[in-house]
DNA sequence: CACACTTACGATATTCGTAAGGATT
DNA sequence: AATCCTTACGAATATCGTAAGTGTG
């Protein structure tokens, strides 16, 4: 008994028979034949031991054990139709949710537009986004918090699977009265004398920049958190700063310029991490793809 | 998608594999060939169009949609057998109710033996016994609310079926101190002299009796509704009465004597009365054997 | 090269639809 | 005679197990 092995067909069946009481007609809903629907039945009676309908040619009437079996058999069906409609759905990304982490820097400029289009093809996802530094999205990676993150390591950790994504350019950012205005790409070794405004020592866009500095040391006025700080700074005078193209968007002001740094290899790597094995939700591979076809796009 | 066809067979593996996370070790805990079990998965993720799990000759791992659907999965299989064992205890009879309707007469003297064994072979039935005059009974019946009933009833009733069970004789009872109880059989008329103590006008007892007597008028008394007032009354000597055998058990007094008629006829015909249509339950079926193997037992 | 999943394939079992049978009105 | 369920039976389909194939540590 506890091997019986029932099919949700034999349900269905069961069901229709019970409700129009005709194996014709039943039979006509299941797209069965009517011998071929009542060897079905037949077949159900056997497995559950028991028979469930009372039939003569003229009617057909569930027995007690049916009815008994009916009601159970109704909430099966439900629940397996709801359970099958609910995991449909998730494949379809009409329902889920994605947990991805990003750098502040993407955060802020480039993601929302990614977003959006996101929510405009599968507006039943839920969206979740970390934006953190680059080692505390990794490690919501490995920890399986969320699905894949945007950030800038190199280091390959075990487990995890990184794939460059996007290398992004440097920029001088300074006002428009500044000497480095004049030159339309500027390179590193003129920036040193300028006092020079940096992001914190933990942030993907200083370490890129102290990497490719490396012996120099630059003329440091003042050190923020949060790149449209920096702007500001820059705005008023206090010096001038070097970001990345994708964090652009922050400088563009009335009274500031921006420069492509001459070629000089420093460049700030953005990586799509995320764990080794286990493949990624439908709603997260949607998200994923979109993210590289964005990507691919902006620099061809 | 609707349409979708899945066995339990198939949930059953699935979860097996979810937790062993090895197709080898599952496809024995299914009594599968490993490979047999391979096509069922391969067979389960094309009918619920998506990859269920992550798997490579090295480990196997649900997907986001696996975890998913195996959360539904292990509530629809639980279900699944509740329903099966609830099934299956009400056909092998450990759960159930049965509601009989019985003459009063029935219900006091004859019943409880029956009830008694059959609740010794079936522990876990419900009983449901209603004592009523005949035509309660049959009303039951009719309605749907008891199972069967034992009534006196030679009515065939459009819709129910009727089954003789028992003929049940009449006896004289009277004191031992009376004429009549010197004879080993009297005859209808020699009592008819004799003050009568009557059951009420429309118990079973007392329809038999004046069908039996017709053109004759009895010498009425008294006239009750209980068998045990009646017995009482005779034995206080207000007069005599005529009950069938199986009433007899309430005239075991030590100033009572009970003397079969003299072959008149007179008799009570017990009927087991049922719907024509639609079987008995398991349990009502049990019930119902049982009564007229009794039934047999007691009258060759 | 040993282990674990997949593919290939012939054999078996199940399920199907058509056609005939039986019972009831 | 008409209707409806069952039985009979050959055909199509599905599922099984064995054996060979493939990829990974």
């Amino acid at each position: 008994m506890a091997q019986t092995n029932l099919s949700l067909r034999q349900l269905r069946a069961f069901l229709a028979l019970a409700e129009q009481r005709s194996f014709t007609q039943a039979a006509a809903t299941c797209h069965l034949s009517q011998p071929a629907f009542s060897a079905l039945i037949r077949t159900l009676e056997g497995e559950l031991n028991t028979r469930l309908f009372d039939r003569d040619t003229r009617s057909v009437e569930l027995t007690a054990e049916g009815r008994l079996f009916a009601a159970s058999a109704r909430r099966l069906v439900e629940d397996f139709g709801a359970a099958l409609v609910d995991l449909n759905d998730h494949v379809e990304r009409r329902k889920g949710r994605v947990h991805i982490a990003a750098l502040p820097s993407l955060a802020a400029g480039w993601l929302p537009a990614v977003f959006a289009g996101f929510r405009k093809a599968w507006p039943g996802i839920e969206l979740n986004l970390s934006d953190l530094l680059s080692d505390a999205c990794v490690d919501l990676v490995r920890s399986g918090k969320a699905d894949f993150a945007l950030a800038s390591t190199g280091v390959s950790h075990a487990g995890l699977s990184t794939r460059l994504v996007c290398t992004d350019r440097f920029y001088l950012v300074c006002r428009k009265d500044h000497p480095l205005a004049a030159e339309a790409s500027p390179t590193l070794k003129k920036l040193a004398p300028y006092p020079f405004i940096h992001m914190s020592r933990n942030s993907s866009v200083r370490q890129a920049l102290e990497a490719a500095l490396h012996p120099q040391q630059a003329n440091t006025v003042l050190e923020v958190d949060q790149l449209a700080t920096a702007a500001g700074m820059v705005e008023a005078g206090l010096g001038i700063s070097v970001v990345p193209a994708l964090t652009l968007f922050h400088f563009e002001r009335k009274n500031l310029v921006t420069r492509p740094l001459a070629a000089s290899g420093l460049t700030r790597k953005i990586y799509l991490v995320r764990r080794q094995e286990g493949s990624l939700s439908a709603a997260a591979q949607a998200l994923h793809d979109l993210v590289i076809e964005t990507m691919k796009a902006r620099t061809p």
